[in-house]
DNA sequence: TTATATTTTTAGACTAGTCTAAATTTTATT
DNA sequence: AATAAAATTTAGACTAGTCTAAAAATATAA
């Protein structure tokens, strides 16, 4: 067995390969884990000695196959408990990460099973990010976001780039929640700001924020 | 805040107070814990300067209103798992302790809140223990066994004293269930061996497992 | 291509929790 | 009341995970 902190390394190594990454930096790991560059050097031994990653001094680390499914199986535990703490308990969409992110590590297989069983085999969280199936096979979002958009453009919100309670606060009172119809009326050429109507209503919506909401095109 | 294995030693510092102990003894908590009584001393030092325990050096040690609360509320989010396994996901009543022992520690006053309400405010788990109120206010059980009774005498399962894997799976192959209507028909003298009826089906039951089934004569 | 900056690793120390073995205190027995 | 037995505590060591500070390797830049 691994402990939440093993986990917790491969998780944040998992999250921080997605963009093709080969070789994921010591430095990165330490920021994404807000801990220090030599904490992270003394985990990755560990976690090479379990055949978790593949590890080569300076040269960054990579996981196994092994590490890999034990990856997502926290992120699918992660994401289905995200859905049940919305769906069944009432949570608001910026109130279940933390919760989650301590439930994920309760990791029996029997557990998740029944879980995804419970909630009738969800596809995406509350956030939009997709729920690994249970032989860890996992559909990548195409990051499409708002503010690739141009004007006149329809799309519909299906996910968010950013996660913070601030960011997931802000959009749920602008109306942009999942599966909000957005039509692009105008975009400030200075700094693209736009102007969009969220079913309907008129929102204004800085690029900061724009660039985090990933949206499908319809 | 405070560690599982700190919310693990109140716990069991609790349960062995049940019986009215003055003075929980070093070795009882070692004992149940499965640890050394020179590891217990340590962490009753700790629970103490907590002030989660009072505690003289040989004394043994009694918990503090603070420290009561805290395993009050842990056993209260323990039992509601437990109700939330068998009711909701489907999980057998010797199947829920471990992972309970694991969820009970995500201890956020939310979400057990969120979680009783949505179990619809259980009073007993799937073993007929009492669950505490969010106010900290238990109902003990009065303990009257199976093997109280006398021929004749008809009673109702309502808990069980001994919670392993093998005593809980024995007494569902036997219908023992809770809700389950029994009729004491004999009693050998030698060995107080019971012939019962449960809900009409004849069983025969040791001594041994009549004194851990409790009931409610009627 | 040599010097400088950055990244990574090592060395050694710290905390939480545990253990064994020895010392101390309490309890039980004569 | 003295002694033996049992329970408890202390002392010192170990593991997991973390940290700081210094050393080593790699990357960057003049």
């Amino acid at each position: 067995m691994n402990s939440f902190t093993e986990e917790n390394y491969l998780k944040a190594i998992y999250k921080l390969s997605l963009n093709g990454v080969q070789g994921v930096s010591t430095n990165a790991i330490a920021y994404k884990l807000a801990t220090k560059p030599s904490s992270v050097t003394d985990m990755i031994k560990k976690l090479a000695d379990k055949k978790l990653v593949s590890y080569q001094k300076y040269q960054g680390v990579n996981l196994t196959k092994k590490g890999r499914d034990v990856a997502v199986s926290i992120i699918r535990n992660h994401r289905l408990w995200e859905v049940f703490l919305v769906e069944k308990l009432n949570f608001k969409w910026d109130e279940v990460h933390d919760l989650a992110e301590e439930l994920e590590h309760i990791n029996t297989h029997k557990l998740t099973e029944r879980l995804d069983e419970f909630l009738d085999f969800p596809k995406f969280d509350p956030h939009g990010d997709p729920i690994p199936d249970k032989d860890g096979y996992i559909v990548q979002h195409k990051d499409i976001t708002l503010s690739d958009l141009k004007i006149g453009e329809k799309a519909v919100v299906v996910g968010v780039k950013e996660h913070s309670k601030s960011y997931l606060n802000y959009l749920e009172q602008q109306h942009l929640v999942l599966g909000a119809e957005i039509i692009i009326k105008d975009i400030v050429e200075f700094d693209a700001t736009m102007q969009i109507l969220v079913n309907n209503k008129h929102v204004i919506i800085s690029n900061q924020a724009s660039k985090n909401l990933i949206v499908k095109k319809n």
